[in-house]
DNA sequence: CTCGATTGTGCAACTAGTTGCACAAGTGGC
DNA sequence: GCCACTTGTGCAACTAGTTGCACAATCGAG
């Protein structure tokens, strides 16, 4: 139950409208939450039927037009509350690490593609989480939300730079088995 | 759509009943894929339906009594395609790198505790980990099979250890800067 | 100026996973 | 002998997330 409270915390760090906040969930938010724009929308809306989110009303009021929210005080001490609140940690599910065990049975036949392209597709990631280090942490700021925000970052980084040689290593046992 | 894979999976690996998966699950497999005995007998039946598992009869048929399942023919075949067709990556989801990205701009009041409870947490499970690779990948045996499996512990093994890590960095970091 | 692509918003239906409960059969203590 | 506890099985309702579609406004090319 925490989409509500990623939204939230992106609105919080600047407010947006709907289609901005999905692009910015594809972007930055996206290593440690993701949504597409129909849950946000629909977030939304509720945000806004609880009181805890307001849309600031466009210039000139049109239909389908930008819609920019942002978080009224209810909102900030609701995610304030859940930040603080304990909360155990939601179990694990990763196919891939499933389908390898289940290739220890039935044979590692046609696995060798995907994991290539599971491999590419983490170094992009990768790569795209090391530009935003680059741009959004050079060295030398150092205020305390900084700190924090880089070190959600260097997860994000270090996770990938994880799954990237795990996924070399996996290859190259696969490729020394030949079909089996 | 990878629980009765999943399921699937274990059976071949050894034919059980429901509570035995459901303990198989909270053990080993739960690095990879977990599940509550709910939706494991729920998987079971339409398993069978499906005709890709089948009950082994018990000695005396009674209600309230162990029902041990084996795969069937189009089970492992099933399995098999599954494992060796192109799938995509599923978004993570992470509340904890969440709540740290929200205290950044809510403050982190009342965060600490469950840092390190979490912290301890996976300070558990990796020492579980560690003790079921010294249990059942000692050094010496190397048949195809046990590299694969090896390869997936190891992941969690990795994982788990990374976290350990961050978390002791993010309680460092949070504790340098007192509720804010 | 107009038509097709893109932008921005949203509903509805479906799927997977979670929570809460129920109930039968066996087991050990008193 | 019976009551509380554990083991094993399962249904039903709910919640969160996904998929598929729809439709209005705007913008750029011919």
């Amino acid at each position: 139950m925490s989409l509500p409270h990623a939204i939230l915390t992106a609105l919080l760090e600047k407010p947006s409208s709907g289609l901005e906040l999905t692009r910015r969930f594809d972007r930055s938010i996206g290593y440690f939450w993701s949504a597409t724009h129909q849950q946000i929308y629909r977030e939304l809306g509720r945000l806004e039927a609880e009181g805890h989110i307001r849309a600031l009303a466009p210039a000139q009021p049109a239909r389908g037009q930008k819609k920019s929210y942002e978080v009224l005080p209810a909102g900030r001490a609701e995610l304030a509350r859940w930040t603080a609140a304990a909360q155990d940690p939601k179990p694990h599910r990763d196919a891939l690490l499933l389908r390898l065990r289940a290739a220890a049975v039935v044979g590692t036949a046609g696995l060798q593609a995907d994991l290539g392209r599971h491999l590419e597709l983490h170094r992009r990631q990768l790569a795209e989480y090391e530009e935003i280090e680059r741009r959004d942490f050079p060295p030398g700021r150092d205020t305390a939300e900084d700190r924090l925000r880089h070190l959600v970052l260097r997860a994000g980084i270090d996770l990938e730079t994880f799954w990237t040689q795990w996924l070399t290593q996996a290859l190259a046992e696969v490729a020394a088995m030949p079909s089996e």
